[in-house]
RNA sequence: GUGGCUGUAGCUCAAUUGGCAGAGCACUGGACUGUGGAUCCAGUCGUUGCGGGUUCAAGCCCCGUCAGCCACCCCA
């Protein structure tokens, strides 16, 4: 057995069904981001260590980017975030672009990680962000917008929703606790890690992280609460907002959602199965201080990201892949003959004069064979060129789907084949 | 970075206490010499991930190594 050098830890390949999925999917999230009058964006790839060294959160950055010098000794980054480019692409036009700023985005990211189910190290994500507002209704705008996704692949709410709290909220609640705001940092990571353990356990992890029994005691009833959310203006207003937009059905308060980046500021939310199977499908929130972080004004903002991996396992779950395979070629001009390459070729570019997508069979196999060829690619037309049709100046057509054959002279081939194929597509 | 599980034909997987490496699918050819999805017949397909060890005998047991998956960490 020959060795096949293996592709990156990490790496997909995208055999066309795959790219085909891919491309669905892309398809679905620009209709919903269009729909709500976002516009289409990209950053760059590679971008300098320093961007993201603020504040994506020490660990991203520090252990889990794709790093390395360049031939001139600079540090580079392959993006693991698209967040803080947005915030500095419209820091470095902040004066020049009509606020508010309604932008979306689907490209590859990586992060070096050990895969495992539904996480790989180069994943493509989408991203969404609306800034220049700053309310709750934005917020739930941005909610709406992930809800109207899942909604609109076939995800029922009783199969997927958003989990959404709200930080300064939270901040408060422990500030009232006595909780120093020096801790926050740590409670927040603990709160994160709440579903994951036993009471036990967490209520000793807890301890040995430096809580006091009160504090601990304080925060298990926070996370318990599920009503909390009434005593934030912000949220009564968001889901107010979230009922008018008519997906209230999607969205629930959730006191242990805290998210781990570091700039979120108000509102987070992250969407999964109710089942709590698999990993957060999205996840996102309100970030005030990020454009001013990199160097321009303040300026609110409120986004989210999707993974293409986590979604693709969701929806294969609840039966919304939808089945697709490669688009195929619309005709296959076959090889009768050796002596017929000539002509084959001839009609292959006549056909696709009139726009048609043509295959040429490459080879003078058995027609069984090239016939079979064609109907495991899916192509609805074979062309048919023999000496029988050659003597009489026409070909053979084919139709593979209604096991149909005419012959036809040569010079209305391509048009016969446009209005069969015209009608196939209307019936 | 830590831990667990799994590596057998192109693919999905069998192989009893250690005892002749198999099946389905796919592929190729034929039945059918210029007509595809069915059926039947025949055929090709292996360094059992790799390296060592134990044994009369290893796909199976032991050690090492590589790869994949899963979990922790973190996160889309």
């Amino acid at each position: 057995m020959k060795t096949i050098i293996s592709p990156v830890k990490g790496t997909r390949d995208f055999y066309p069904e795959a790219l085909a999925l891919r491309q669905w999917l892309y398809g679905e999230l620009a209709r919903v981001s269009r729909a709500f009058g976002y516009q289409e964006y990209d950053g760059p790839f590679l971008e300098p260590m320093a961007l993201y060294a603020a504040k994506s959160g020490e660990e991203l950055v520090r252990e889990q980017s794709f790093c390395f010098n360049d031939r001139g000794g600079d540090e580079i980054t392959l993006r693991p975030e698209l967040t803080p480019s947005l915030a500095r692409m419209v820091a470095a036009r902040q004066r020049q672009l009509p606020l508010p700023i309604r932008w979306w985005s689907f490209g590859p990211f990586w992060r070096y990680e050990r895969p495992q189910k539904g996480r790989t190290r180069e994943f493509f994500q989408w991203n969404i962000d609306l800034l220049g507002v700053e309310s709750p209704e934005a917020d739930a705008e941005l909610a709406a917008v992930a809800a109207t996704f899942l909604r609109n692949v076939g995800l029922k709410s009783s199969q997927v929703y958003l989990q959404v709290n709200n930080r300064r909220l939270l901040e408060a609640e422990l500030t009232r606790l006595g909780i120093a705001p020096e801790l926050r940092g740590m409670v927040f990571r603990l709160i994160d890690r709440r579903d994951k353990m036993r009471a036990s356990e967490w209520e000793a992890y807890a301890a040995d992280q430096g809580l006091n029994t009160t504090s601990i005691r304080g925060i298990s009833q926070l996370l318990e609460n599920k009503d909390l959310w009434t005593k934030s203006e912000e949220l009564q207003a968001f889901f107010q907002a979230v009922k008018a937009l008519g997906l209230e059905e999607y969205v629930e308060y959730d006191p242990t959602i805290v998210r781990g980046l570091d700039y979120y500021t108000g509102t987070v939310f992250e969407a999964r199965d109710r089942d709590g199977e698999f990993r957060a499908v999205l996840g996102g929130g309100r970030y005030d201080n990020l454009v001013g972080d990199v160097g321009g004004d303040r300026l609110p903002g409120v986004g989210f990201a999707m993974g293409d991996v986590v979604i693709q396992l969701v929806l294969e779950k609840f039966g919304c892949l939808p089945s697709l395979r490669a688009a195929p070629a619309q005709v296959l001009v076959t090889t009768f003959g050796q002596g017929e390459v000539g002509a084959s070729l001839d009609l292959g570019r006549r056909l696709r004069e009139v726009g048609l997508l043509v295959e040429w069979y490459p080879t003078p196999d058995r027609l069984p064979k090239q016939l079979k060829y064609a109907d495991q690619a899916g192509i609805r037309f074979a062309v048919i060129c023999g000496p029988d049709e050659s003597a009489r100046g026409s070909v053979s057509l084919k139709d593979l789907a209604k096991r149909e054959q005419i012959e036809v002279k040569v010079e209305v081939l391509a048009e016969e084949v446009r209005r069969r194929l015209l009608e196939a597509t209307n019936a």
